[in-house]
RNA sequence: GUGGGUGUAGCUCAGCCUGGAUAGAGCACCUGGUUGUGGCCCAGGAGGUCGCCGGUUCAAGUCCGGUCAUCCACCCCA
């Protein structure tokens, strides 16, 4: 074959894109009861929008990056996450005088240079919303009921758990991470070459680290519940209140700390047990100083992100569910002089708003009715020479095998007949 | 980036261990059984550089090396 798709990069076919459809649409519905308006933003931003978005030490930006050189030399960047490109158009669009708060969502491919996995590809899509403008806990409580009605809606009740966090604000990470060096450093014999490296770097992503060794020192490690700042703590109250009272379960996991440098506060993560080790399909948090740091005003934000190819392999995985690309109506035409009336009828169907299936070579009738069923069609026309002499055309309904004849122009009948 | 599994028809796979002449099955596709009526059944047909490159051998889908792709785990993340 001479060419082939790059790695870690999919073809969405026919017959997998209606599943796809179908989640979009559910997600577009959901949001935008929730007041999160579609924002496009492009593929291809300058690099450093990245760097300081994302950060500078995480692994995204480090190494993940397809980065390139316009033909003026500037660095380019295919997005590798939405919110960074969000932020910079809120900035540049100055949402923040036009309105209070901004609510955004968004859809589209994604970039990273990853070893390509199950759930995980090079190329692959999110959606994602950003809601800027507000610090209260209750905005953070709202995207994540937001994104727990929309899993219920697809069938995820029972397999998706919410996993929440805090990371405080500033203050209080920067005490934490003191505290957290400090127990760590003592016992860094036993960390993994990684993690050793992260107690200069990066020392809160030792949490999350896998490795056995690693874990077993982190167990008691202190914990930044208790370092939070007094807002910082309030703010974490107040959300944990409000999922009680919304009865949205949860579960608080302070290994949680994101890898993403610009989340304070609030982190979460909905993740399921059916996908292997790519558990999380969809994961966010609050991020109140990016605004300001990417050059607008200082203003608090939070959104998330989902990952649609993850979504869509669990759902798979738990909905029977047919998504087929309808048939309505399947034309079946005999001989030459058939096939302009037979177009003709097609044409006012279509433009009733039916799919309506309709073969360009001349066929045998049997194949013209297999194709029919095969196609799960609901009606099949026959047009021959007889209807075209009787001016009454055939009209097969193909689950019933019941036939009835309606005049070749009584579009009217035929539309009710078959609605 | 690291370690392991897999790669044979459009799809799912058997054959590989223990090398041997035209490489198989099911599904899908085409034709016919029904001269103008689908599904089920029956008969027939078409479809393969056995991922690619090299090596060993009289002989390679089968053994060996490399390479690419994919899957799983690590890592990271959605």
């Amino acid at each position: 074959m001479k060419y082939k798709i790059i790695r870690g990069f999919h073809d969405i076919l026919p017959g997998q894109i209606e599943r796809w459809h179908f989640i979009e649409n559910t997600a577009r519905q959901v949001f935008e009861s929730y007041g999160f308006n579609e924002l496009r933003i492009p593929v291809l931003e300058s690099t450093d929008i990245y760097c300081t978005g994302i950060g500078d030490t995480t692994d995204i930006v480090e190494k993940e990056m397809y980065s390139f050189d316009d033909r003026d030399g500037s660095s380019l960047t295919l997005r590798p996450e939405g919110t960074a490109g969000v932020v910079r158009s809120f900035i540049e669009n100055s949402f923040y005088k036009k309105t209070p708060v901004s609510k955004f969502y968004y859809m589209g491919p994604m970039f990273r240079h990853e070893r390509p996995q199950k759930g995980r590809y090079r190329g692959f899509n999110q959606i994602g919303c950003e809601y800027f403008g507000s610090q209260s806990a209750a905005a953070d409580a709202e995207i994540i009921l937001m994104l727990w009605y929309f899993f219920q809606k697809i069938g995820f009740t029972d397999s998706v758990k919410i996993e929440i966090n805090s990371i405080g604000d500033e203050e209080s990470r920067e005490n934490y991470k003191t505290a957290l060096v400090n127990y760590l450093t003592p016992l860094k014999e036993g960390l993994c070459d990684q993690c050793n490296r992260k107690l200069g770097t990066n020392p809160l992503r030792i949490l999350d680290c896998k490795n056995e060794s690693c874990r077993e020192i982190t167990v008691n490690a202190p914990k930044i519940t208790d370092y939070l700042s007094e807002a910082s703590g309030v703010h974490f109250n107040k959300l944990i209140q409000i999922l009680d009272d919304l009865s949205v379960p949860y579960n608080v996991n302070d290994k949680i700390v994101r890898g993403l440098d610009y989340y304070t506060e609030t982190v979460f993560e909905f993740t399921t047990d059916k996908l292997g080790s790519q558990n999380a399909i969809a994961a966010g948090g609050r991020y109140n100083n990016l605004v300001e740091k990417m050059g607008g005003p200082p203003t608090p934000a939070t959104g998330f992100a989902l990952g649609l190819e993850r979504i869509v392999l669990l759902h798979e995985q738990l909905s029977d569910k047919e998504f087929k690309f309808p048939t309505d109506v399947y034309i079946a035409w005999i001989g030459e002089d058939t096939f302009i009336p037979a177009m003709k009828i097609a044409t006012e169907l279509r433009n009733n708003g039916k799919s309506v299936y309709i073969e360009h070579e001349s066929k045998s009738i049997k194949s013209q009715l297999k194709r029919a069923n095969k196609l799960d069609a609901g009606y099949t026309l026959i047009i021959g020479e007889e209807e075209l002499k009787s001016g009454r055309i055939i009209v097969r309904n193909m689950k019933k095998s019941s036939e009835e004849s309606i005049g070749i122009e009584d579009t009217g009948s035929l539309l009710s007949y078959i609605n």
